[in-house]
RNA sequence: CGGGGCGUAGCGCAGCCUGGUAGCGCGCCUGCUUUGGGAGCAGGAUGUCGAGUGUUCAAAUCACUCCGCCCCGACCA
């Protein structure tokens, strides 16, 4: 393509309302402009990214087996109120009526109408597996879109969906998934890698995030410093402590102390002349409508999702006034759990506390020496705090490191949440009804852009992996007024294009500085710079974006060193295509 | 949804407090010079000042209402 004929608009300023570097430079460089809030267009530029990035996922989708469809945005509420989704899925969820009244919503997922599609087709153990995927564009209506195309609410993305007669099958197919996705995310050029995660309000048993390595990252998670354990940190395991037995005689007396207006823990700590890590902190938890006791010690943090999870609720907030007073008999920050009136659950945190703290469950008093067994009792303890840096890998006992990333895939082991409620049931061998067993499978395609574009830029701008490069080549001449070097470059252009090469002519009547800048902005990772000087000398200059480095080429050789170059940048597909 | 901020030329911003001719830089157009890292000189174009209502002789400026956008929080594949 010729520049002085391309729509692409580069910018020198910062726009002001860009946070972080690659919505920067998705603007600065022409890849996107913002429309409204959340959507966004992308530019010529900014879509030959996309279209790189989907090519590679669809050769590997195709590749594990998996065939290409495309499903309807727009989609029937009765779908969504047959899996409970209409109910359960909240504003994110943009709902519309048609002419004739009926309810619509925009797809933000596809779970129901992929089920109800397999549903009427599939009726045999003979037609399973299959696995199922597109590329589409998803609109969530974002409580906050931020960061450009990372957090938006109309955004492209792939998903997959498999569909198997048991759960052995289940788990192949999920294990074949994991394995595309980490060749997806290798082909791209991206420092990632796959953590546990929780599985959200999509449902399942278990998944893994693929999470591209980026400080400015909104996902934290921990990994291990020895084994390959990783984890979000909602989801970061901790392991059970020894349970150690006191003695009875270690246990001293039960002692009501007079606290007045002494609330958190710092008050209390520091009213006692206690650490925190002497408290045991009792969280009264609405858990769907029914208060719920958490205890853990005083210096660490509940992980609510763990809760969640534990209890096997849909919702859980922190209780409100009035449930507080009912269950504790006293108002907000004098909660303990000795008499306590609801169920008691405690972190394994506390399991080995001896004479600890808690509130009196009266207003204004707090209990010294309060012990396990002896003052009250618990129903269980369980794994529901947020891991911290003095923790160990669960798996290994190894240290464990913080590190921040960015989502850019995430694969789910669905189980029968949407086969169950949409009824898709085959028949087996033995002529048994039977329900299919899920999976589902995203990439957010617009985020693995901007994730890539956070790892690859410099204060010049965007330096793009060779395989999602949406030209490989620049051909700069210096000077289009100097019919040799203009001729030149034409030539190397000609040439390059004959050979399939993805090829910007410079052809704008520009000082040299200004097509360096802009070279460098749009991140193409070769240059070639025609001027003068070399041609003189039947050369011409090369240079990689990436490293900087220049090397000069006779005229003769430019274009198979270019295509030696990008051939050594390019992972290719491994393996036959299916 | 709660808190804060912003809306003036394509982009980045000043002007508003203290009402009276709408400005600056970049970009854009024309000409001349320049030509290997965002050139110089000269000339030029571009605005419902987010919208509406009110106060006033007079509103970008003051008041009220609405809309949009951004940030923090809550929420969230």
């Amino acid at each position: 393509m010729r520049y002085s004929e391309m729509f692409l608009p580069t910018g020198r300023e910062v726009p002001s309302d860009a946070e972080i570097i690659s919505h920067q430079l998705m603007i600065r460089a022409g890849l996107i402009r913002k429309l409204t809030s959340g959507i966004y267009s992308y530019l010529p530029l900014g879509y030959r990214v996309i279209r790189k990035v989907e090519q590679i996922i669809r050769e590997e989708m195709n590749r594990a087996g998996a065939q290409e469809v495309f499903l309807p945005m727009v989609q029937p509420a009765e779908l969504w109120q047959e899996s409970g989704r209409w109910e359960y899925y909240g504003k994110e969820l943009l709902r519309l009526r048609d002419r004739h009244d009926r309810e619509y919503c925009l797809g933000p997922t596809h779970e129901e109408v992929i089920t109800d599609l397999v549903r009427n087709d599939i009726k045999t153990y003979r037609q399973l597996p299959r696995n199922l995927y597109q590329i589409q564009t998803k609109f969530r209506d974002e409580v906050r879109p931020r960061f450009g195309v990372m957090r938006c609410r109309e955004f492209g993305m792939k998903d997959a969906y498999s569909f198997d007669a048991d759960e052995a099958g289940a788990e192949v197919s999920y294990e074949k998934m994991f394995a595309a996705y980490t060749s997806i995310f290798e082909r791209c050029g991206l420092k990632f890698r796959p953590v546990e995660a929780d599985s959200g309000s999509i449902g399942g048993k278990y998944s893994h995030e693929f999470m591209v390595m980026a400080e400015s990252g909104e996902d934290a998670m921990i990994v291990c410093e020895k084994c390959n354990y990783a984890a979000n940190l909602e989801k970061a395991e901790i392991a059970r402590p020894e349970k150690k037995e006191t003695g009875e005689k270690d246990k001293l007396p039960l002692e009501s102390v007079h606290t007045p207006n002494v609330r958190t823990i710092e008050e209390v700590s520091a009213f006692l002349k206690v650490t925190p890590r002497d408290i045991v902190k009792t969280l009264i938890f609405n858990a769907d409508g029914k208060p719920c006791a958490i205890l853990i010690r005083g210096d660490q943090e509940v992980n609510e999702i763990k809760v969640k999870n534990y209890l096997g609720i849909n919702e859980l907030t922190l209780a409100e006034d009035d449930m507080i007073l009912h269950a504790t008999g006293a108002p907000r920050g004098f909660a303990g759990a000795v008499k306590i009136k609801t169920r008691i659950i405690a972190d394994y945190s506390v399991m080995n506390m001896v004479n600890f703290v808690t509130g009196a469950n009266k207003e204004d008093y707090h209990l010294k020496n309060v012990n396990i067994g002896r003052d009250f009792n618990v129903e269980s303890f369980a794994d529901l705090r947020v891991i911290e840096k003095s923790d160990t890998c669960p798996r290994c006992g190894g240290g464990i490191q913080f590190v921040r990333g960015i989502e850019v895939g995430h694969v789910f082991k669905l189980g029968t949440k949407y086969s169950k409620a949409l009824k898709a049931v085959y028949l087996d061998r033995d002529g048994q009804e039977k329900i299919m067993i899920m999976g589902c499978y995203g990439i957010g395609v617009g985020r693995t852009v901007a994730a890539c574009i956070e790892q690859n830029n410099d204060e010049n701008g965007i330096i793009w992996p060779m395989p999602l490069a949406p030209y490989q080549v620049i051909i700069t001449p210096v000077n289009v007024n100097e019919g040799q070097v203009l001729q030149a470059a034409e030539k190397i252009y000609k040439d390059l294009l004959f050979r399939g090469v993805e090829v910007i002519l410079d052809d704008r009547d520009e000082r040299a500085g200004v097509k360096f800048k802009d070279a460098d902005l749009i991140g193409i990772p070769l240059r070639i710079t025609v001027g003068q000087k070399n041609l003189a000398g039947g050369n011409v200059e090369l240079k990689e974006r990436k490293s900087g480095k220049t090397t000069i080429h006779p005229l003769q050789n430019i274009v198979s060193a270019i295509e030696k170059s990008i051939a050594g940048s390019i992972n290719p597909v491994a393996g036959k295509q299916t």
